[in-house]
DNA sequence: TATTGTTATACTCTATAACTATA
DNA sequence: TATAGTTATAGAGTATAACAATA
């Protein structure tokens, strides 16, 4: 009877589960703030600097950052201020490439770094446990 | 052997669970964001109105929102002008309690609602996935 | 003196719309 | 015409600092 249970409890709990995740998900955005901010960048900045790993067009850094493509026009010239991004020609002449200087190589490793070694992933799980987190990972988001 | 593996190859798989936690999590904000925009709301403004169960001091609502008080005067003032909240005297005469109106409690059931309803916890997991889920978050995020 | 909340200021992120250059 | 990127603009969130009221 319990594992055929789907009525109001076994819903009101699938809820509770669902306002824990947003929860846990809410003070993982804080925590990747404050690393990012440990960086001298903003959170925005940081993304950016994750998603470049090789020269891209601003439009699909636009994409992924899911905001306007005025927006990194801002966000791209604040980092090139910087000295960690360069701007490039694409293929196509209407295109222009975002590129990582070699300083803005080095941030990102340590950003990306800094992310892994303080994710309670890597310091509250066992490596089963991790195994499992990993499992449900992409059946939340495949 | 192989359980007892805690070489480079373990570190590199859960510095890969580390990205990956931080890859779902930030689909995972987007969402938020999507569900608060499509309640009229900004993130921080629903945050904040989710946290209003019970009349709350500003300073207290600094706090949970992670950022200076002063931003919390602002986010409740652009409430308070769609009548989502008002001002309520506290115990000490220092202290202003914020509290939601009967239109402010009707849109924090219908976006309480709206998160649980939308999760990825709820949409794409068994009821026993949901428990070992759980189970991790409460690892992750005690 | 310490605490709560507000105000003033400056910076960043955000979307929209109008613009240029290229295709 | 369509696409990539920029600029102008306005609104929102953010921290800092200075302030008033209260304890």
């Amino acid at each position: 009877m319990v594992a055929r249970n789907a009525g109001p409890a076994a819903k009101a709990d699938a809820a509770a589960v669902a306002r824990r995740l947003h929860e846990v998900t809410d003070r993982l955005r804080l925590a990747f703030e404050v690393t990012a901010a440990a960086h001298g960048l903003t959170a925005p900045q940081a993304r950016l600097i994750l998603r470049l790993i090789e020269p891209t067009a601003m439009r699909e850094l636009s994409e992924h950052l899911a905001c306007d493509k005025s927006n990194v026009t801002g966000i791209a010239a604040r980092l090139s201020e910087r000295g960690l991004v360069v701007h490039a020609p694409g293929a196509d002449r209407r295109f222009k490439l975002l590129a990582l200087t070699d300083e803005g190589r080095s941030l990102r490793a340590a950003l990306q770094l800094a992310i892994s070694e303080t994710s309670p992933a890597m310091t509250r799980l066992t490596a089963s446990e991790r195994i499992a987190l990993m499992a449900l990972l992409d059946k939340l988001a495949p």
